[in-house]
Parts: C-alpha cells; structure tokens; sequence
DNA sequence: ATTATCTATAGATCTATAGATAATGC
DNA sequence: ATTATCTATAGATCTATAGATAATGC
C-alpha cells in the first residue's frame, strides 16, 4: 500500500518503484532478472541492486530466494484460476467458455509487465517450495481438459493439454519473436484456434 | 565410436554407459541433470560423479559447462531441421508435408533419452555460446511458418507459431503428466491437430 | 519501541587451470 | 610419446545470519 515508508533506517540507493512497498519493488526486480537471466543465474545482490537496497536486507522481507520465485509464479497463475473458477459458475455453453478463458488467459500471459511465464518451464519448480505453485497450475490444466472435453466429447483425452500447451505457447514467442503479434489480435487469435481444435470431429 | 579406451590414466568410478566414450557418457549425464534440476542448479562435479570420473576431468573433453548444454541443444534440434529440408525437397502438398514434419518433430521430443526440450524456455540461452542453437530453432520455426502458410494461405501469420507452440507443447506434457500419453498416439494426435490449425479457413 | 535498513561475515560452494600420473602404443 | 585421467587449488562467488544503526511513533 504505502510508498517509501516513514520509518525504518533510509535506504543507501534510490527507490526503484517510489510507489510501490518494497515488497513489491523487490518482486518487481526479481522478476525482471529471472525471466531475462534465469533464475539460478540471478543472485541476490544482483536483485538488491537493483531495487537500491544491500543484498542482506532482502532477508527482511523474504525467507529465501526460492520464496521469492514461489510468490511471482504464483501470482501468474492465480488470476487465470480465479476466472476459471468464475466461469465454471456461470453455466456458458463450453466452447464460449474456453473462449473466454483462452483470452483471458492469453491477456493475463502477455500483459504481465515481464514474461513470468518463462519460468514455467524451469526445472527448480519440481522443488518442494513450488508445490503450491504447481498445484495451481495442474487446476488451471484441469480447467482446460474439463472445458475442452464438454466441447468436444469424442475427442483424444490429450486434447485440453494440447489447448493448454497452445495458450502457453504465446510465452515463447513473446520472448523469441523480434516483434510480437499486439495482445488484443494474439488473444482473439489463440482464442479461435483452441476452438477449431476442441469443436466436435 | 570406442568404448572404454585402452589408453590413458584409468578412471576412480565405473563408467555410466560402458558402450558410449567419455564425451557421450558426460553428454548423457549432463542431459539427465539439466532436465531434473536445471542447467544452472547442476554442478560440473555433479555431472562427474555420475560418469565416473573427477570434476577437473571434464574439462579434457569440453571447454565449458556451457559448452556441454550448447551441443545437448543442437543435437535435439538438428534432427527435425535437417527433416523439414528433405520434405522441401520433395515437393509434397503443404499440408502433407507439414503432418509429416509434426510427426517427426514429435518423436524427436518424446523420443530423446532425456527430456532436453524443456531447457529450450531456459533465459541462459539468450547468451552468446548458444547462438548457433538459437538460429538452427529459429530456422525450424521458420520451416513450421512457411508450411503453415502454404496450407492456409489466408491465415494469420502468427498461426504457424501457434503450430510451432502446439509442437513443443509436448516437452511440458512429457515433464508434467503423471502417466505421458505414448509417442506413436501422440504423434498423430498432434500432427492432426496442426492440419486442424492449418487448413485454409 | 518499532521498523527497515545497514555492515560484516560464516561457511559453503563453484568453475576452470596447472601440473602430476598411470595407462597403452610405438 | 600420447592419451585420459588424477590431485590440488586459485579465485570468485553465493545465500543466509548476527547484530548494529538510523529513522519515526508514542
């Protein structure tokens, strides 16, 4: 909530986000050097460099570097779910639904200020610190097979994988692609092409 | 070619693959641990344990560890490029072929001994020794956009991505489904999937 | 008194190099 | 003589803890 805090002993750089708690500005800046330099590559100095603050004060605020990953992958996968949740209340033919949470989903991949989503993949997050993260993330999946199974009820039971794997995949290529495809258009894109993929053979 | 070597000092630890030399037996190791615990989290004495031998030894037969990862990427990647140029040689129909080339590209990812296609999301690999890695995906995405295009002349340009994303979306289901669907089913599920994706609208 | 920082450092790594050594091959 | 290993180690980290300190709030 609040921005640079009254109390507390003043910091020896200057603020990275003057709005934000520091709190916020430490997952800010790890989040730009995960996702740009990996996560085992990126130390601690590094990540309170960047914020204006010494490597040790970190501590203060979080128990080990792994909680700091845990609460950013976390953070990702959490809206998708919430809106998942939403719209499993609402009653909407499936194939609007999957829709729905393909944009949403691709909105949420590509509007995080840094691609998150790269991390996913890291080897690290079978760890026990990540369990949460993981949990939340096979719901997510589930999501996606429920859905695409009730749009298409024939199909190979791997296909909501395959609708799941493609929304993802909006992940590599805003890393990879030297101009991304605009997020409204690669929303409505993905969005189409789940449903050619779940409608009913 | 060799196996165990007539010459040289013997080694501290039984080999790991006594067909395979050295370089393949560290190749193998390093795949295994790069794919389990992560590039950066797996020490070069880790990676000697396992083959038997002492950490500086490693160091007779690569240059880096870096270097150990770049030729694990290359040699997953260089297989499905060197397919798609035989196929645009052929002359096949654009959609046969491109069913041709998932199929492919499939097997390479589900097949390989170790699941090295989850380190390809690694950020590392923004870093200059894998640069010849990089451009040989890059060509094969190219390969998936050009087939993709041909099939589906009015497309999007982004939907040949989208086939290249759908492709790949099989290292994630090979590391995080409990029980991975087998290669040969999958193989055709996924090509049908991308004709599905491609065909003209 | 409480908070949020700081300085200092323990202890555990980690990669890569230098140079020795134990085999075979000639 | 050549090869493939070994031992030893330099030098550079890295995470996390302990305890001091500089603010504000009461």
């Amino acid at each position: 909530m609040s921005s640079a805090p009254s109390v507390g002993r003043p910091r020896s750089g200057a603020r990275r986000l003057p709005a934000a708690t520091a709190r916020e500005e430490i997952l800010d800046a790890a989040a730009e050097l995960f996702a740009q330099r990996g996560y085992a590559a990126t130390s601690t100095r590094l990540i309170a460099e960047r914020v204006g603050i010494r490597q040790a004060s970190l501590y203060y605020h979080f128990n080990t570097k792994e909680q700091i990953l845990a609460e950013l992958l976390e953070a990702t996968v959490r809206p998708s779910l919430a809106f998942a949740a939403e719209l499993a209340a609402q009653g909407l033919p499936p194939a609007d639904a999957l829709h729905a949470l393909v944009r949403y989903d691709v909105g949420v991949l590509l509007g995080a200020r840094w691609n998150i989503g790269i991390l996913y993949a890291l080897p690290e997050i079978a760890s026990e610190p990540f369990a949460l993260f993981r949990r939340e993330r096979e719901e997510l999946r589930t999501a996606y097979r429920r859905l695409t199974a009730a749009s298409s009820p024939d199909g190979p039971a791997v296909l909501g994988d395959l609708v799941f794997g493609l929304v993802e995949s909006v992940i590599g290529m805003r890393r990879d692609l030297p101009t991304p495809p605009d997020a409204e258009s690669l929303q409505e894109t993905v969005a189409a092409a789940a449903l050619r993929l779940a409608r009913s053979r």
